[in-house]
DNA sequence: GCTTGAGTCGGACGCGACGTCGGGGTCTGG
DNA sequence: CCAGACCCCGACGTCGCGTCCGACTCAAGC
């Protein structure tokens, strides 16, 4: 019986054969004159012993062990259960976070626990500010965790039509507006305020981290008018320090 | 921000983060005077995209390919769950392989379907006989496959007093002892072998390899005794060819 | 300034179970 | 005797990092 018979026979790759042989799990049979490898039934024996070992999960580098004591095998079975439930449930979690992104249309890199709400992009939005609000996102649901995440962004929100006036701001918008966007969005930021100091969770380097997002990602004008927004909550509670969503 | 401050932002490890430099994942920070790499915030941002992802399955290599283009996570989606579905089914399976072969007491090595009425060893048998039962029975029930292999192994059995008898004889066991052995096995062989000539699956390769693992396993006067064994088989129908279990 | 200790760097190897490639030899039917 | 199928072995690739190494850097204390 030649190597690719005797694969065959067993349901393995020839290749499969050569590497069992390599690390010492099968026993070279008898060469030909040319070097061939002639086996025996014997081997196939072997062989399906190991495969049918093999598909339970067991390591090839355990399993001469338990081919030879038979008695270990209780031990061995019980890991192996172990080790195929815990790993199921971890696909099945990988399941149903995709599920749920596909149920809410949520963008992949968000949180599935997010889906329900997640809210879609404005229309007119500049295609930065959507990808700044999106950042903004991903990382506020991580740093803050799901419990945080979903009282600050999920109950209270400042209104589309305020944010989009808020990104709109250029170089060349006239004070007045700015100063009428600061005010329409200091009345939506202030109970936000309020709620967020609730939230005990909330640790400075987070609230850090996300001021720094809106430093790298936003134009000058709109980290002016965040600054102000600051100073007049500032001012008129005496609470410092955190910077409004934009 | 240093690497290990990123990292355990991110919650990954520092080693993670220079993978992913490695294969172009991740872009490189700008370094300090000494070599670190400083990061900033859209790193971190960066960073959380991707191990978010990665988490869903989607391989490292396509990964950028999917942070791009937003529209392409449907179908990669699809993709994931169908890999995810497809690995729970094969694990599911392997744990209730794994079940089956604890219920039935089976040994590990021999297929599950066979937990139910897997023979218990005979006590008193020589070991390299019951090795020998043990090899046989791997072969056949791969070789059969499980419905010829019940069907020929789960029905009609020769009984362990007669089998104990058959391993028993020696090199000095009286002619008539071995004569008598032959009779009692043939009594039981011959309906087993009507049984089996009905079954279409059995290949003459299967039943020469069965036939070659007795003659390697089995001692001279065994061997002997399955010689005459077909003989008598083959002058009472013209049946050729198989030979008997033992 | 000098030292110390914690952190960082890049390179290289390891893992697990083989797949794949390449260059060369061997067998078998015609 | 030759073509084509089969076999050999060695070596590198896969995937996502873990681990170890020797050399360096940085902030703090003395």
């Amino acid at each position: 019986m030649l190597s690719s018979e005797l694969a065959a026979l067993a349901g393995v790759t020839v290749r499969t054969l050569r590497h069992y042989h390599q690390i010492g799990l099968l026993p070279e049979p008898p060469r030909s004159s040319g070097g061939y490898r002639r086996y025996e039934v014997g081997h196939l024996v072997r062989l399906l012993r190991v495969t049918r070992l093999a598909s339970l999960g067991v390591p090839l580098s355990v399993l001469p062990s338990v081919l030879d004591d038979p008695t270990a095998a209780e031990e061995l079975l019980d890991e192996l259960d172990d080790r195929a439930s815990a790993e199921i449930e971890r696909l099945t979690r990988r399941r149903a976070d995709i599920a749920a992104l596909r149920r809410g249309g949520t963008p992949p890199d968000l949180p599935p626990e997010l889906s329900a709400w997640h809210p879609a992009p404005e229309a007119g939005t500049p295609t930065d500010m959507a990808r700044h609000e999106h950042e903004q996102l991903v990382l506020a649901a991580h740093l803050l965790g799901p419990a945080a995440f979903r009282s600050l962004f999920g109950g209270l929100t400042v209104p589309p039509h305020v944010t989009a006036r808020f990104y709109a701001l250029g170089p060349d918008s006239p004070d007045d507006e700015v100063a009428s966007v600061v005010d329409a969005l200091l009345a939506h930021v202030e109970p936000i305020m309020a709620e967020l100091a609730n939230l005990p969770q909330l640790d400075s380097r987070a609230s850090e981290l996300l001021e720094q997002l809106n430093e790298q990602n936003l134009g000058p004008v709109q980290r002016r008018v965040l600054r102000q927004l600051q100073l007049r909550l500032a001012s008129s509670e005496s609470d410092p320090g955190h910077s409004g969503r934009a």
